[in-house]
DNA sequence: ATGACCTATTCCATAGGA
């Protein structure tokens, strides 16, 4: 069985080069994020055609997650326990976003989160990215009492260390690199979650995200911020995991590559 | 070269991305 993640910046604006992928990668499950589009307004049939099945969550211009599954979709879950919302600035009231879904898929329970920027150190996005990991946390708890296969996938818009980005001297007081959000990354690993540390198709360190400017990509600066968690149910069936960089190649492409998980069956 | 992009929308300007 095939899982993958990707970041794919709007559903609407990459379907072709997704339908490409979906075809030559043929992953079992997919978590998308950044679908950036209304649930109805999901290519179900485009999908569909391929023999997936689709749970979105989405409400339009921003973020979005969804799981394509051609191994069934059941146990559909739209966001976190407790999840927190972001109040902008003018806004009376926190608007809870479209960033995390769940579902189980043969047999396999997966999220699919789009965890927040933060924007910059002490923003108040910065602290609902804190408080949003903290929900994301109680979730994992609370889901992961039994032993059922079980894995987060998704941007967290978190550098794990600093080999993780391609110059940590170019992040220095920036989010993405703090102690807080990789203590929170720590934490989230205490509900009982190892991190699926996939294989870089070239270099040495498994970027997922390259900036569209200054040529980042050709460059190889990027950073990796798509991370895979799963239980030991999950991980002890995980025989292989790698970035598919071949996806950020050529125009028309999202600014993140999917990250590919491949489990032995059960 | 301290340069370099892309998305959807209240649509040709802006907010957001990281």
């Amino acid at each position: 069985m095939r899982i993958a993640t990707w970041n794919v910046n709007s559903v609407g604006a990459r379907l072709p080069k997704l339908l490409d992928w979906l075809g030559t990668a043929e992953p079992d499950v997919v978590c998308l994020q950044e679908i950036k589009c209304a649930e109805d307004d999901f290519p179900y049939d485009e999908v569909g055609e391929l023999g997936y099945e689709v749970a979105a969550h989405g409400t339009g211009r921003w973020n979005g997650v969804a799981v394509l599954s051609r191994v069934g979709v059941t146990e559909v879950r739209r966001g976190l326990l407790d999840q927190p919302g972001f109040l902008a600035e003018g806004s009376l009231f926190e608007a809870p976003e479209p960033r995390a879904i769940a579902a189980t898929c043969g047999g396999v329970r997966v999220w699919s989160v789009y965890v927040p920027n933060g924007r910059e150190v002490g923003h108040a996005h910065y602290e609902y990215k804190l408080r949003w990991l903290d929900a994301l946390r109680a979730t994992a708890v609370e889901e992961l009492a039994g032993d059922r296969p079980w894995a987060v996938l998704g941007d967290f818009n978190i550098a794990p260390e600093d080999r993780d980005v391609w110059d940590i001297a170019a992040f220095d007081g920036s989010t993405h690199v703090t102690a807080e959000e990789r203590k929170a990354l720590t934490a989230l690993k205490g509900a009982g979650l190892t991190e699926v540390y996939p294989r870089a198709l070239k270099y040495d360190v498994p970027f997922t995200y390259w900036d569209y400017r200054a040529l980042r990509f050709p460059h190889n600066q990027g950073m990796r911020i798509d991370l895979v968690y799963g239980n030991a149910s999950l991980t002890g069936r995980v025989t292989d995991a790698y970035v598919d960089r071949n996806a950020r190649k050529g125009k028309g492409t999202s600014d993140h590559a999917p990250v590919v998980v491949d489990l032995a069956s059960s």
